[in-house]
DNA sequence: GTCTATAGAGTGATAGAC
DNA sequence: GTCTATCACTCTATAGAC
């Protein structure tokens, strides 16, 4: 079903697309959300959240070693995101008006994925609004990267800005002896 | 009618939507864009791209002053993306499945946009291979700015990633005596 | 009998095509 | 405006668990 949605979006995602996706009739999806389809995507976007505020935003938000945090959330990021070829249904919704019932959920996603680098920065001993502004940067162009990568058909353009950016965020704590 | 396509996307965007956006009835789209839906997001994308040409991507091929250029496109695309209140609809589209018939359109317009902005510092005596990486660093910023205004419904934020971009991209061209 | 999960025909509304 | 297809959704029927 999140897949359906991340490809099609909320609008394309018909009933009939997630039927078959689930392997589900329309009577079972209706009884596990009686809300319709807006209950389905908050569903999904709820599973989103858990996974990454389990894989990615808790690591980061106490890191052992800040270094290793961001290599590895560079790591699983790019596996999440099949180096570009999978969409972030995060992102996509907040672009469109139908993600309008979930907004609240979409900036959350944002906010605490910026502020959980921008803590991993500082325990590297990054100044605090440095860290900021790198932070945003980074989850910014994750974002740009999936809007390139799947527009140009490039994978590698995925993979190679991030790499960029890992180089970078090790670079600056380094110089901050993090 | 770009502002519905944008706004609702290709799925999303009816036809009664459209119809109420350029004053127009069904017959009389119809009329114009035998194609259909698919026709008017083709002649939107084509007025777009024209757009982008003239405004963005010749100004940036042959500068004068290669850092004056890049202060202009970084004033053009805030005006034009309305410091990410408005979505870029070449990259939204290029997010869903339902982009697939126009996606030659759509990776021209990010492969051109990047080697314009690479050839502008080029100009600017920085060599090749930097220049392109920046190119595409900085093409890449501007769409996840966009992502990351419209989620946290913040066009601070647009403003924000763009102007610490226009600073690097002209202190690097101010390093290589551009 | 009651409860939960299933499938799918059937609802009116609206889609895109013409 | 008129077409048919499809939309989100409802409802009925059925099944097994307890």
């Amino acid at each position: 079903m999140a897949e359906a949605f991340r490809e099609h979006g909320f609008e394309g995602a018909s009933l009939s697309i997630l039927s078959k996706a689930t392997g589900l009739g329309k009577g079972s999806l209706y009884n596990f959300f009686p809300g319709g389809k807006e209950e389905m995507m908050e569903a999904v976007l709820a599973e989103i959240d858990r996974w990454f505020i389990a894989r990615v935003f808790a690591p980061l938000e106490r890191p052992d070693d800040p270094g290793q945090a961001i290599t590895t959330m560079i790591e699983t990021v790019t596996t999440y995101f099949r180096s570009g070829g999978r969409v972030c249904l995060v992102g996509r919704l907040g672009l469109g008006s139908s993600g309008d019932p979930f907004s609240a959920g979409i900036s959350g996603y944002f906010a605490r994925w910026i502020s959980a680098l921008a803590r991993c920065l500082e325990a590297g001993h990054v100044p605090p609004s440095q860290a900021r502004s790198l932070a945003e940067e980074t989850v910014c162009s994750i974002q740009g990267a999936i809007v390139l990568a799947r527009a140009l058909r490039e994978d590698a353009a995925f993979t190679r800005i991030l790499r960029r950016h890992e180089a970078g965020l090790l670079h600056v704590i380094a110089r901050h002896g993090g």
